[in-house]
DNA sequence: GATTTATAAGTAAGTAATCACTTATTATTA
DNA sequence: TAATAATAAGTGATTACTTACTTATAAATC
């Protein structure tokens, strides 16, 4: 990959997690990349194909975060592990943007990706069940539920206390 | 209110809610409503004032699905109210189309209205008190964080079993 | 090792279509 | 008949994308 195609990828990652996808135009990724509008169609084919090239280099980022607590065999790790991804949002400017545009491109787009929860929720459902919660799956869907809500708020209002509420669950689940 | 008028309302709504704000343009707009573009801007002024319009017509929606559980004096009510309230989405299409804009637009706007929510905040703060749970504040802002991750959930996938979730949360808090 | 050949990287200046919005004019109603 | 409602036909700006062309890098040939 070259300088400029690297310039291009992150100047897209920018704009869209900030704007979002629909608003940014092609000539402002260009012209915040320091580059030829035309460039970007020879490299990435159009709009679309930028955005993927975006979203498929942040899959790493995406699999680093659930990686660990797919690995991980002590259930109450798992959940205490699974209450703590949200604070690796912070881990880096670039991790924080790709999650905000994931996010965005959720209601942009329409789409619920649940296939991608499937593992993680499957792990999460084990573990509760090891712990002897007389709902398992149930309990599983509502920390996803919570993690969703928790990041929404997060990603919107940096403000907003993240180590707070992960502190509260961490304690309310007895991790 | 002239018929046109509301028929410009009505097609906005639906557009913004399915298409986004920014995304929808007022020529659309118009030839769902069956009105010539300018008419758009004799009545509301500009986009904007059109997106204001259906906010405040939605106002009463909002007042309308709060209102009920701050008058609520039982706490247990207050409680099981508050977690029901997902349900309400359901109960008319343009019910639905309003709340999906409005979370939409959360997103595509980024802005967190977090004193809309204080009122809800504090008489949920109340009713945990009441109860005697040990943290009644992050209690409140707990469940806050599971109703918008329930609502997200539902206005992403349809599909989604609302009731199943809200029955599970119901016993949960022994209400 | 110099020279030609081929490919990839990059740009400037277009394209038609669409954007939010305006103006001039006509229809409707009080 | 005066005001309001409504339309048709515009406006310049911006959109995603293309075209025609130049420059840089690498491969192949002499």
């Amino acid at each position: 990959m070259t300088e400029k195609q690297i310039n291009i990828l992150q100047a897209a990652l920018e704009l869209f997690a900030e704007e979002g996808f629909k608003s940014t135009s092609t000539s402002k990724v260009a012209q915040k990349a320091g580059v030829s509008e035309g460039l970007i169609f020879r490299h990435f084919t159009n709009k679309e194909g930028l955005l993927e090239a975006i979203l498929k280099e942040g899959e790493a980022k995406a699999k680093e975060l659930f990686g660990d607590i797919l690995a991980e065999s002590d259930p109450k790790e798992v959940l205490r592990k699974t209450i703590e991804v949200g604070l690796k949002l912070k881990s880096s400017p670039d991790t924080y943007r790709f999650w905000k545009l994931q996010f965005k491109l959720k209601w942009e787009l329409e789409y619920y990706a649940e296939h991608k929860m499937q593992d993680l929720r499957e792990k999460l459902t084990d573990a509760f069940q090891y712990l002897r919660y007389k709902n398992p799956e149930m309990e599983a869907n509502l920390l996803l539920v919570i993690l969703d809500g928790m990041a929404t708020r997060f990603l919107l209002q940096q403000s907003y206390d993240l180590q707070f509420m992960i502190d509260y669950l961490i304690q309310k689940y007895g991790l």
